[in-house]
DNA sequence: TAAATTGGCGCC
DNA sequence: AAAGGGCGCCAATTTA
């Protein structure tokens, strides 16, 4: 039923193949073929295509128009693997692994490539030193899976791989896709913002003009965009203050307050996300991000270069989708305290997060006495480890009502604070603490086979007594949040997987164009805009029911079918 | 002189 | 009302 096939790309463009069995082992003898994208249009029975990287071969097979289905991703799943079992810090590359399967020297991971604006090229250049002969990469594989089924999850492990790889199709397809962007539209709102550019290079007219304002409130020069500078200019008024930080500066009075707010919004606009970006990053009514799934510890996405997950809410008008076309913007509701629900299994939670209404209602209506607001802090606060304020406060309440929600939260900091790590649901690790033993032995203690314990999962990562406390607490806040963020991101791949296969099911003209952590974009003829808003919420369920099985959470979405970004919610 | 760190703020 | 988690980006400053 599934037929997976191996295929590694030649030095001269062309594939080496081989159909694989389940462990990993090839049925039949490899094959070489001198068109790497006919060899894989022409076996489509192919269920899942298992290569070293994504990175290196499906740029090359979506330029020649053959997009797959599915893939196993071999430097993806290494890295998996090897955070699960505690040893994140080692090479990844496929060429690290075969070396360590031989105990041999283990060849360090080239320097990440820095961003090249607009660059496509750079994706198909292989990076030197990670090749790798076919036998030696099905070497690898085998062994690979079964590291997979050594894990205290095989299950969810596995899955974990197949839903990053996934995740480096999406990536590969949206580089390519790009996202609609009017340029001329973005002049104008840096126009309106900003004002004129003068020529040279330095500051637009606005900028210019409220740093000519905050200089004549303090009755000297001051630089604006310098912190050192503003904190003097205060203290020389007689205000002491600790920081130029917005929320600070606003509980001043004083006449320079205003315009020194006002120029630090648009001087960030300017330089993040300026003239220069647009000229950077825009090319033909499209921005390409180069994203990279799993760039963070915590498996959320980062963009090399670009920007592309902060984009300013102001800036958001120029995206604008093609003519007859719209944009189907879909933002998950509440998804990390669906996602606190559902790996907690707390009942009072999961009651709560069980509808499809406003999760921060319920959640009131059931402890807070309707206040939302304490409800939201509150339950932010858990998650994020807050440590003064309203939201410990609230804290209390919470802990009374939902008790094995904030337990798993708690114990997660606690095994932080310890040391010792811990895993998102489907089993992305968390770093091991700075300095805590690293090389060699992580003696990860395995035990059992599938489903959860209790609490979060944490293995034992080489705890070094006696530490500084300000820093066991930070890890322990880390940690904290990292089994909801990373299990958010665990259940967000899946979405992606999800849609991408149900969009291709459906063949629609649809494409994936946008993703930030708990929404997408998808660019769609307007006719099949009703279709794509359906796929989303489907999607979104099946991702729920795929990562922690049989739940009462659902997961739904805020869903606004636009022309323009800036017009959803 | 180049690399690393810091402060600040954009997004989630 | 207060400032907890994850990032990237920019400019200035500090360090090697």
């Amino acid at each position: 039923m599934t037929e997976r096939w191996a295929v590694a790309v030649t030095e001269s463009g062309g594939a080496r193949l081989a159909p694989l069995d389940r462990t990993g082992r090839p049925t039949a003898p490899a094959v070489t073929e001198p068109d790497l994208a006919e060899a894989v249009r022409s076996r489509p029975g192919v269920t899942r295509w298992v290569w070293r990287s994504s990175a290196e071969v499906y740029p090359r097979l979506l330029a020649a128009g053959v997009p797959v289905a599915r893939c196993y991703d071999i430097e993806v799943a290494e890295s998996l693997l090897l955070g699960h079992e505690g040893r994140l810090g080692e090479p990844r590359s496929a060429a690290a692994a075969h070396a360590r399967l031989l105990r041999g020297p283990v060849p360090p991971d080239p320097p990440p490539r820095s961003a090249v604006p607009g660059s496509q090229s750079s994706l198909f250049e292989p990076q030197s030193g990670t090749e790798l002969p076919f036998d030696a990469l099905l070497q690898v594989y085998a062994d690979q899976l079964a590291r997979h089924d050594a894990t205290d999850r095989p299950g969810r492990m596995s899955l974990l791989t197949a839903a990053e790889s996934a995740g480096m199709l999406v990536a590969a397809e949206m580089n390519r896709s790009g996202l609609p962007w009017r340029a001329d539209v973005h002049r104008e709102v840096l126009h309106e913002l900003l004002g004129e550019r003068y020529a040279g290079g330095g500051e637009p007219r606005k900028l210019a003009e409220l740093a000519d304002e905050v200089s004549a409130a303090f009755g000297r020069r001051v630089r604006p965009d310098l912190p050192a500078d503003v904190v003097k200019a205060f203290a020389q008024a007689g205000i002491k203050v600790r920081s130029t930080r917005r929320w600070e500066l606003e509980e001043l009075d004083h006449p320079a307050v205003r315009p020194l707010v006002q120029y630090k919004k648009l001087y960030r606009i300017w330089t993040a996300h300026g003239w220069s970006w647009l000229q950077d990053w825009v090319r033909d009514g499209r921005f390409r991000p180069e994203y990279q799934p799993g760039g963070t510890v915590s498996g959320r996405w980062t963009t090399n270069g670009g920007g592309a997950l902060q984009i300013p809410k102001v800036i958001r008008r120029a995206v604008v989708a093609d003519e007859g076309w719209r944009l189907v913007v879909a933002d998950a509701d509440q998804m990390e305290p669906r996602v606190l629900a559902a790996i907690s299994r707390d009942r009072g939670l999961m009651e709560v997060a069980g509808h499809d209404g406003d999760l921060y209602t319920a959640l009131s209506d059931r402890a807070f006495h309707g206040d939302r607001d304490h409800a939201k802090i509150a339950l932010l606060g858990a998650v994020y480890g807050q440590t003064s304020g309203d939201g410990l406060k609230n804290l209390a309440a919470l802990r009374r009502r939902f008790p094995h929600a904030v337990a798993y939260v708690d114990d997660a900091a606690k095994a932080g604070e310890e040391g010792r790590l811990v895993r998102t649901w489907l089993g992305r690790t968390s770093p091991p603490a700075a300095g805590s033993g690293d090389d060699g032995e992580a003696g990860i203690p395995q035990e059992s086979d599938e489903p959860p314990p209790d609490g979060p999962e944490a293995a034992d990562g080489g705890f070094t007594p006696g530490y500084a406390s300000s820093n066991a607490r930070a890890r322990g806040r880390f940690t904290r949040n990292f089994v909801v963020q990373g299990s958010a991101a665990d259940w967000a791949l899946l979405l992606l997987a999800a849609l991408r296969q149900s969009i291709a099911a459906a063949g629609l003209r649809a494409e994936l164009v946008f993703f930030q952590h708990d929404e997408v974009i998808v660019h769609c003829p307007l006719e099949e805009a009703g279709t794509v808003v359906e796929a989303i919420r489907a999607a979104g369920e099946l991702a729920g029911r795929t990562a922690f099985g049989d739940t009462p959470v659902r997961f739904p979405f805020t869903t606004a079918v636009v022309e323009r970004y800036s017009d959803a919610k």
